[in-house]
DNA sequence: CCCCGTCGTTCCATAAACGGAACGTTTCGT
DNA sequence: ACGAAACGTTCCGTTTATGGAACGACGGGG
């Protein structure tokens, strides 16, 4: 499905699978000591619905989420958000360890233009590139920990904690960590719009 | 503005509605310069179907929305934040000064340093001043939307969408507010520790 | 022991979300 | 000016998510 060429950093919003939503789901109610009949009564739902979802066997309908996580008392968040604890297979550290993290924390719409506010973290060790976006984008990124090189290629600029780099992105740009450090930054996108 | 221990990033997730997820996942898709037809055929979802579902005329499922969100790279999120100005969560930590409002977005604890990420809001007129904070505290700011004049007392500076500034604030430092538009920024405290 | 209420799962007809095709419109390049 | 391509919307047959009902399993009380 997602394996045209786009390329975009790892989002560690904890998507999962509907086995995983499944899961979640149950263990949320039962935290509760809510009945799945219970459960299914009070959200307006159907038993086969909710046994179902929580088996990982159903694709649910947002309002069906929205009913079941409404009654919970949980954001919808909730059902992909990893709980503290388990937030990373421990035998599969290569895949965590070499890609970055970026999780979208704010979007901003205007008029005019788009903002959107990532946290990223760049493991140490961490190289990658992007290609270019749409012309007229720009990446503001502020780091918080650790050094890295970062902006378009052939004219990388060093940043360390406190620093702030900026470039137009509608150019071949990357990043590059430096040191044994995690970076932790902030990257903000601007998308102009006509 | 107090910096309280609590590490919890407001994340709106407020309930929205179809029609509010539609517009979100609209704007998110032009702001990409993707033409809905495009979207479609990459996210491997049905021209149909994405029209409605920006039309807000249609109950997705989560599969669709992951097809679609994972193409346009935001985690699932993304679809279900509230457009600026709206009220946040309500016991996340939201401070209102005299007339402006920051939102705590993150806290990043260091050996050495403390960072405390700021989404912040001036509304059009707003002018105001803080007195000194510890020594070696810096803040940055970086604006989203409208322009402000921003620093220390006798040094400010303007600062426009995408600008960056940074000052000391162990000295009286404030904010004024530019033109007849609210100003949007994202503030960034250091605090170093001995 | 038996009854009865509740548990979670499975079966089923209905409602609706889905993708493909056709449509009218707009935007290009020739 | 014309034709071709792409745009977003609408129509339509197929697929599937849904809630109600029936099911067997379990447990407590009379």
């Amino acid at each position: 499905m997602d394996s045209s060429a786009t390329n975009r950093p790892a989002m560690d919003d904890g998507t999962a699978d509907l086995a995983d939503v499944g899961r979640r789901l149950r263990a949320l109610r039962e935290e509760r000591g809510l009945s799945l009949s219970e459960l299914a009564r009070r959200a307006g739902v159907g038993k086969a619905t909710l046994s179902g979802l929580e088996a990982g066997t159903r694709n649910p309908t947002l309002e069906t989420l929205w009913a079941v996580t409404g009654e919970l008392g949980v954001p919808l968040t909730a059902l992909f958000t990893r709980p503290p604890g388990q937030s990373t297979e421990p035998d599969s550290p290569v895949f965590h360890g070499e890609s970055v993290e970026a999780t979208l924390l704010r979007v901003f719409d205007d008029e005019t233009v788009t903002y959107e506010l990532y946290q990223v973290r760049f493991p140490a060790g961490t190289a990658q590139t992007s290609p270019p976006h749409p012309p007229g984008v720009t990446e503001h990124l502020t780091v918080f920990a650790g050094t890295l090189l970062a902006g378009p290629i052939g004219s990388l600029r060093e940043a360390g904690p406190g620093d702030y780099v900026t470039w137009r992105s509608d150019v071949p740009h990357g990043y590059r960590v430096i040191g044994g450090q995690d970076v932790h930054a902030s990257l903000l996108l601007r998308y102009p719009r006509r």
